[in-house]
RNA sequence: GGGCGGUUAGCUCAGUUGGUUAGAGCACCUGCCUUACAAGCAGGGGGUCACAGGUUCGAGUCCUGUACCGCCCA
C-alpha cells in the first residue's frame, strides 16, 4: 500500500472547510438512503422525534439527536439497512402563537377568507405596549400564515441537523400537518371511533381561558403560587353557623355544597343540612367526604362548579347541581338569581352582589367579593356580622397551569371528545412491559404515570392549526347540532377539512341549514398526531403502506419529561389500532443543565445556540460532547468537553497522518509486540461492540477513546516508531506497518459514529480504495472475526509488559529533567523474573522506544511496579 | 405526602456480579519545543466516596434511616 504524502494535506485539520465536504460527499453516495428492496430483519427502524418546527433550537435538541445518529450509525455500519425519517412537527399553539407574533395578527373563525390578505411582520425589537391593536384575520388566513412560518422553522431545524452531521434519510421527511399525516390522524380518529374507544361529552373539562381551549391532563403542570385563605362565614337553614375555608372566594356564586371529613365531630351534626351561603344567600348541602382534610383550614370546605378536580368528583358523586359563573375567555358570565338552578333565600341581595362581578376576570373578581365580604349586610344571616372572618391569610400553593399557558387553569363545563384510557390502564402498563427502557428505570416512570392516571385523554382543541376533525353533525330544525348522532367520513376520502368538505348526503348549499349539516370546527390535540409517528414513517394505509415491513419499529429516541405525552401516547395507539408495541426500544436521552443545575429554558435566558457552538468547535466536537453522556442522565452544560472533543479530533488527524505515511510492505503480523498489540485491540472491539449492542453508546467511546490514545498513540506508536523505518528487519517493520494500519483502521470505525467527519477523513487517504468502501460510515463494523488469521502473542502480558517498561524509563527521564527522546547510553531495567522473562519477548521495541543502545536487565525489587529503570544519558553537546 | 434519579478530586463525570493502594478528563504544579501531534508528551499533588447505622472476612458498591439537589405525580 502506498504510504500518503503528508505534505500535500494541510498542517491542521479545519472542519469549517472538512465539514460540508463530507456532508454533500455522504449525499453523493446517498449512504443515508433507506432500501425498500431488503429484508425486515436487516433493517434497523427508527421513530424519530418530530421536533416542534416553531420551537427554539436549543442544545437539548442536539444533545438528544445526536444521540440516536450514534445508534443509527453504529447499526448502518453493521450492516443494517437503516430507516431513519425526519418529522417536523407543525401543527398546534406554538406555531399559533408564533404567527400572532410574528405578524401581531388574530383569528375570528367567522370572518370570510380574504385571498388578497397582505400582512406585515412586526419588528421584533417592538415592545409590547407599543403595538397596534393585532389585525384580525379569517381562520383560513391565520393557517395560511402558519404554515409560511413553519416552512421558515423547519429549514432552520434542517439546516442544524445537517451541521450537525445527523445520518437521517431526508426522503421520509413529513410534517404533522402534511397530507400523509393529516390522513392518517383522521384514520386514526374513526378506528378508534369504529372500535368504540371514542365518545364525545358534555362534561368538566381543564380549559385555558387565554388559549380557550381544552388541554389533557398530560399537559398540565403544576406551579407554585401565592395565595391565601380567606375565612368566611355560612349559615346553617337552623339559624347555626360555621367557617369555611377558601382560595377562590370568588367562585362563591359557584358554590354547589358544602364537604367535611365524615369523623371530624365539629361538622358532624350538620351532615344532612342545608347552608346558606354568604353574600348570595343561596342553600346548599352539606355532606361528608373521605377526601376532605380535617387539618386543612377549618376543616370544611365549599364544593364549586368548578375550583378544581375534586369538585368535579363531588358534583359527580353527589349529583350536585351545575352553576357555572366562569365563561370560555375566563371572564364572570350573567346570571340572575330567582331563575331555576339559581336560587336563593334573597335573590335582589344576590343578584346586587352579583351584578357587581359581571364581566370581570378571576383576579378583579375575587377582589370585589372579599370586599363585598366586608359587609355585615352580606351576612348569610340575616342578623349577622362580616362574613369574611379576620383577614385573608397568605400561603403558597400549587396551582395548575396548562404548560403553555400564562393563567390558571379553570374547569369548565363543555362539550369534548375524549379517547377512554381509564379502563385500559393494565394493558397499557403491560405493553411497556413488552419494551426495553434504556435506561431499564425510565420504564417505571411510564408506568407510574399510566397507573395513575386521572382521566380520560381530551383529543378536542378550539384552535385553528391542527388536525380537523372528520366529522358533521346533522343539524335539527333549529340548525343546532344533533351531538349524539355524528356523521363520519369514510376512510378513502382522508384527510379533509369538515368545514369545506361537504359531509356525505348532504349537498353544500345544506350546510347550516335547518335539517341540513355542520362540520365540527375543533381539531386535534397536537398529540394526537404526533402519537402515530410510527403509522406516518410506515404510512400506514396510504400509498406505499410498509406496516408489514417497519412495523413494530426497533427504537424510539426522545427526552425522559415526555414519557407521559409522546411515549405514552404512541404506546397507546399502537395497543388500540394494531394490538401490538409500536417499538421494542425506548431509548431517553437527559436534559442539558446549565452550570447551576437549572434545565436550560428560553424563559430563564441560559440558552445557548448551537449554531455558534457548531462553527466555533465543529460538529465532531459537539457530537464528541453529546457522545459522552449516558442516556437518561442529565448534564451540566460544559463547554471544556467540546474542546476535549476538539483535540480528540486533531489527535486522530495527526495519527492518521503518522501511520499512513509509513513507507513500506505491509506484511504479516508476527512480532511478539504487535501480535500482543492486536489481543488488545479485539478485546476492545468486542468490549465497544457490546456496550453498543446495550445501547451504551458513552462506554463505546470512553474505552475507545482510552485506547486509542494511550494504547495505541502513546505507547504502541512510540514503541515501533523505528522499526517502521528500519531496514535491518524487514519482517518486523512490515509486521509493525500492518499493526498500525490495522490499528488505525479499527479505532477509525469504532469512532466512526461520534465523531464522522475526521474518521471519514483518515478513511478516505487510503481505506477507502483498499475496501471498496468509499466512506467509514459504510465500511464493516469491525469484528473479533476480523483477526481471525492473526496468532495469539507467545504471552498475554508481552504489551502491558512493554508499556510498562517503557514508563519505568519515562519516569526515569522525567526525574532527570531530561526530554523523551534523550538517547541513552546505557539502560538498566529491574523486575522479578517473570516479567524480565516477557520482556525478553519485547525487549527489540522497548530498547528503540527509550532511544536506548542497549538494555540490560536485572531481577530486582521495582518499588511496587512491574519495573524500576536505571539510566545514563549520552552527553549532549550544548546547543549554541 | 408518594414515586424515580442523584450526591465520588477545585470542576465535569466513570466505577460491571461486594474483592489489591477508588479512576479519567479539565484545572493546578514540575519538566520536556521528541521527525504525527505544544491543540503535544512525561511526571506529580489533590478524595472521610453526602451523613448515621447495619450485613460481611471485606462496602463507593448490598440493607435501613437522615439530609440536600433534580424530575414526575398528588
Amino acid at each position: 500500500m502506498k504510504p500518503i504524502d503528508t505534505s500535500a494535506l494541510p498542517r491542521r485539520f479545519e472542519p469549517e472547510e472538512a465539514e460540508p465536504r463530507w456532508r454533500a460527499r455522504w449525499d453523493e453516495l446517498g449512504i443515508h438512503s433507506y432500501d425498500p428492496a431488503r429484508p425486515r430483519d436487516e433493517t434497523f427502524v427508527v421513530d424519530t422525534p418530530p421536533p416542534t418546527a416553531s420551537g427554539s433550537l436549543h442544545v437539548g435538541h442536539v444533545f438528544s439527536y445526536t444521540h440516536q445518529d450514534l445508534i443509527v450509525r453504529y447499526q448502518r455500519m453493521k450492516g443494517q439497512n437503516i430507516f431513519y425519517p425526519m418529522g417536523w412537527d407543525d401543527n398546534g399553539l406554538p406555531t399559533e402563537r408564533r404567527v400572532q407574533n410574528v405578524f401581531n395578527v388574530r383569528s375570528d373563525p367567522f370572518m370570510a377568507y380574504d385571498p388578497d390578505l397582505k400582512v406585515e411582520r412586526v419588528d421584533p425589537n417592538t415592545k409590547p405596549r407599543d403595538l397596534p391593536r393585532p389585525t384580525v384575520i379569517s381562520r383560513r388566513n391565520f393557517i395560511d400564515l402558519c404554515h409560511i412560518v413553519t416552512a421558515e422553522d423547519e429549514v432552520a431545524f434542517k439546516d442544524l441537523w445537517k451541521m450537525l452531521g445527523l445520518s437521517v434519510d431526508w426522503n421520509e421527511e413529513y410534517a404533522t400537518i402534511d397530507h400523509r399525516s393529516r390522513a392518517i390522524a383522521q384514520l386514526s380518529f374513526l378506528d378508534l371511533y369504529e372500535k368504540g374507544h371514542i365518545y364525545q361529552v358534555e362534561a368538566p373539562t381543564m380549559w385555558d381561558i387565554d388559549f380557550a381551549t381544552a388541554v389533557a391532563q398530560a399537559e398540565v403542570e403544576d406551579r407554585e403560587r401565592d395565595g391565601a385563605f380567606h375565612d368566611l362565614e355560612f349559615g346553617t337553614e337552623d339559624g347555626g353557623s360555621f367557617v369555611i375555608s377558601t382560595t377562590r372566594p370568588e367562585l362563591l356564586a359557584a358554590c354547589v355544597g358544602i364537604a367535611a371529613h365524615p369523623d371530624d365531630e365539629r361538622y358532624k351534626p350538620l351532615f344532612g343540612k342545608k347552608a346558606i351561603s354568604p353574600v348570595y344567600r343561596v342553600p346548599v348541602p352539606i355532606f361528608p367526604t373521605e377526601l376532605a382534610d380535617p387539618e386543612k383550614g377549618t376543616g370544611v370546605l365549599m364544593v364549586c362548579t368548578f375550583g378544581d378536580q375534586t369538585d368535579v368528583q363531588w358534583w359527580r358523586e353527589e349529583s350536585l347541581p351545575l352553576r357555572q359563573i366562569l365563561g370560555r375567555d375566563g371572564l364572570v358570565v350573567p346570571r340572575n338569581y330567582g331563575d331555576e338552578g339559581w336560587e336563593s333565600n334573597d335573590p335582589e341581595l344576590a343578584n346586587a352582589n352579583y351584578t357587581g362581578i359581571i364581566g370581570k376576570r378571576v383576579n378583579q373578581a375575587r377582589r370585589i367579593v372579599v370586599e363585598q365580604l366586608r359587609e355585615e349586610s352580606n351576612s348569610a344571616l340575616a342578623n349577622g356580622g362580616a362574613p369574611l372572618q379576620g383577614e385573608p391569610r397568605p400561603l403558597k400553593h400549587a396551582v395548575r397551569f396548562f404548560e403553555k399557558g400564562d393563567s390558571p387553569l379553570e374547569y369548565l363545563t363543555s362539550r369534548q371528545w375524549f379517547v377512554s384510557l381509564m379502563d385500559k390502564k393494565d394493558q397499557l402498563i403491560e405493553r411497556g412491559r413488552q419494551i426495553t427502557w434504556h435506561p431499564a428505570y425510565m420504564g417505571k416512570r411510564y408506568e407510574d404515570w399510566t397507573a395513575n392516571l386521572g382521566l380520560d385523554w381530551a383529543i378536542s382543541r378550539q384552535r385553528y392549526f391542527g388536525v380537523q376533525f372528520p366529522v358533521w353533525y346533522q343539524l335539527d330544525d333549529q340548525a343546532n347540532p344533533i351531538y349524539s348522532e355524528p356523521i363520519l367520513a369514510t376512510s378513502d376520502i382522508l384527510p379533509l377539512d369538515p368545514m369545506s368538505y361537504t359531509a356525505p348526503g348532504f349537498g353544500e348549499e345544506q350546510r347550516g341549514k335547518p335539517g341540513g349539516f355542520a362540520g365540527e370546527p375543533d381539531v386535534f390535540d397536537t398529540w394526537f398526531t404526533s402519537s402515530l409517528s410510527p403509522q406516518i414513517g410506515a404510512r400506514w394505509d396510504q400509498d406505499g403502506d410498509k406496516m408489514d415491513e417497519l412495523f413494530p419499529m426497533d427504537v424510539r429516541p426522545q427526552a425522559h419529561d415526555i414519557i407521559r405525552t409522546w411515549a405514552f401516547y404512541t404506546i397507546a395507539k399502537a395497543h388500540l389500532h394494531h394490538d401490538d408495541v409500536p417499538w421494542h426500544n425506548v431509548v431517553l436521552s437527559g436534559w442539558i443543565l446549565d452550570p447551576d443545575r437549572k434545565k436550560m429554558s428560553k424563559s430563564r435566558g441560559n440558552v445557548v445556540t448551537p449554531t455558534g457552538m457548531l462553527e466555533e468547535y465543529g460538529a465532531d466536537a459537539i457530537r464528541y460532547w453529546a457522545g459522552s453522556a449516558r442516556l437518561g442522565t442529565d448534564t451540566a452544560f460544559d463547554e471544556q468537553v467540546f474542546r476535549v472533543g476538539k483535540r480528540l479530533v486533531t489527535k486522530i488527524y495527526n495519527a492518521g497522518k503518522f501511520v499512513l505515511s509509513q513507507e513500506g510492505p505491509e506484511g504479516e503480523i508476527t512480532n511478539e509486540l504487535d501480535l500482543a498489540f492486536i489481543a488488545e485491540l479485539k478485546v476492545l472491539v468486542e468490549r465497544a461492540t457490546t456496550a453498543f449492542e446495550e445501547y451504551e453508546y458513552s462506554r463505546a467511546l470512553e474505552e475507545t477513546e482510552t485506547f486509542f490514545w494511550s494504547a495505541f498513540t502513546d505507547n504502541y506508536l512510540e514503541l515501533v516508531k523505528k522499526r517502521t523505518r528500519t531496514d535491518e528487519d524487514p519482517e518486523g517493520r512490515a509486521s509493525a506497518i500492518a499493526t498500525l494500519r490495522t490499528g488505525l483502521s479499527v479505532t477509525m470505525r469504532l469512532f466512526a459514529p461520534f465523531v464522522p467527519t475526521i474518521t471519514d477523513e483518515v478513511w478516505s487517504w487510503t481505506f477507502a480504495d483498499q475496501t471498496g468502501k468509499q466512506s467509514i460510515h459504510i465500511a464493516d463494523w469491525p469484528t473479533a472475526a476480523e483477526f481471525d488469521g492473526i496468532p495469539a502473542p507467545a504471552s498475554a502480558d508481552s504489551f502491558a509488559v512493554a508499556c510498562d517498561a517503557i514508563a519505568a524509563v519515562r519516569k526515569a527521564k522525567t526525574d532527570l529533567g531530561l526530554g523523551m527522546g534523550r538517547p541513552l547510553a546505557s539502560l538498566l531495567l529491574e523486575g522479578d523474573a517473570e516479567n524480565l522473562r516477557v520482556l525478553a519477548g519485547v525487549m527489540g521495541d522497548v530498547g528503540d522506544g527509550a532511544n536506548a543502545s542497549g538494555v540490560d536487565v536485572k531481577e530486582g525489587d521495582a518499588d511496587g511496579e512491574r519495573f524500576a529503570a536505571t539510566i545514563e544519558p549520552e552527553e549532549q553537546e550544548e546547543k549554541s
